[in-house]
DNA sequence: TTCCTTGTTGGACGAACGTATAACAAGTGC
DNA sequence: GCACTTGTTATACGTTCGTCCAACAAGGAA
């Protein structure tokens, strides 16, 4: 009998996902201070060097982790967006909710972006990639608000109010859960953008 | 002549308070990662095991830190409140703004708050201390809010869509204050609760 | 089959970590 | 001035950290 591989070889591309998704585990179950090489090489069930050698740092997987979130909650924010339809108001409303659910709305994404958070004192690069994620939430949502009629003048600081209050609400969603009943939150976050986008026109 | 003394003793409330300040910088300056127990005594000035004999752990120091920050954006809040006068409108408003403002507005006072963060999903000791600090927060609002003639079916949603818009734009003023001008964030929150509070009598 | 490429392993290495503890000295009461 | 209390220091210990690298083996090419 041919003895069973001892391990297997990956595609470079699916390897590097795997070790993401690994990392996001570990920051969500044992926090930043609890996420070693070790700790992620266990959760992906490789050997710890395997890390070093696709990312050199850890730093960088983690920085690596932050972008795969990112580019799931944009690509969940559009899909939703997409399917709301052509009524602008409609479309904004889509945008707001769609972070407030399943699958925006989980501990392990809001564990990897406290993650990050917790590296922007320290490090310039990471404070820059976050300086523009949030730029680009802000110019979304600064579209999707024109087509509701929000006047020019008015544009930015509604955009940069609702992402403060979808922002603030994500938080304590996923740091407590409990404290909401389903879907509340979202609830809340339509009334309130009903009440702001009535205001600025 | 007599040599000066090596050390001086102190009062041990005040060691502590001593060894929390630094506690605050050093997570301010190096982030979470950063926060050893020899980089804490180091920046307070003592030697490192003075940190075990007053706090016992690291974890212990840290949640200390944030009972300490935690009571300084009470007593800020409340000043604030406090110094607003009788009409109930203008106090609500003065403790929305007072978040957004210095001293509260202050990225040595996030990267402690983040730090915490950080613990949560790793200590269910500190998710209980967060999650009775956030409620804290909404109970006071809802009652500034109850006589502004908020409804009382109203003053839930009301106060947790507030307490969301403040926490994200305090996050994003701290985390990259270049984003906004001087005073931005709060002018933009005064206009936000307007709109709020005028649509759920 | 044999060879070659390279993804993968697993341990070595020095540094830094948290904690515990014995020795020291500052300040107080006698 | 002397003894006592205890805040403080400095060091030592075992653990765990991130990084590095030589050896190994999986899987395709020849």
């Amino acid at each position: 009998m041919k003895p069973a591989p001892a391990f297997k070889r990956a595609e470079p591309d699916a390897r590097r996902a795997s070790l993401i998704v690994a990392c996001a585990r570990v920051l969500a179950r044992e926090g930043a201070a609890g996420t070693s090489v070790r700790a992620i090489a266990l959760e992906a069930g490789v050997s710890p060097g395997l890390i070093g050698h696709y990312f050199g740092s850890v730093d960088a997987l983690i920085a690596a982790s932050y972008a795969h979130v990112e580019a799931q909650v944009l690509a969940a924010i559009d899909a939703a967006v997409a399917a709301a339809g052509p009524d602008p108001r409609v479309r904004v409303e889509a945008y707001v909710t769609a972070s407030l659910l399943p699958p925006i709305a989980d501990s392990a994404l809001l564990a990897t972006w406290i993650a990050f958070w917790s590296l922007v004192p320290a490090n310039p690069a990471i404070a820059r990639q976050h300086d523009e994620q949030y730029a680009g939430f802000r110019q979304r949502l600064e579209q999707l608000l024109a087509q509701c009629g929000t006047s020019t003048a008015a544009l930015r600081p509604a955009a940069i109010a609702i992402t403060a209050l979808v922002d603030g609400l994500w938080l304590e969603l996923c740091l407590s859960p409990q404290t909401f009943a389903e879907g509340e939150a979202a609830e809340i976050a339509r009334q309130a953008l009903a009440a702001l986008i009535s205001t600025d026109r």
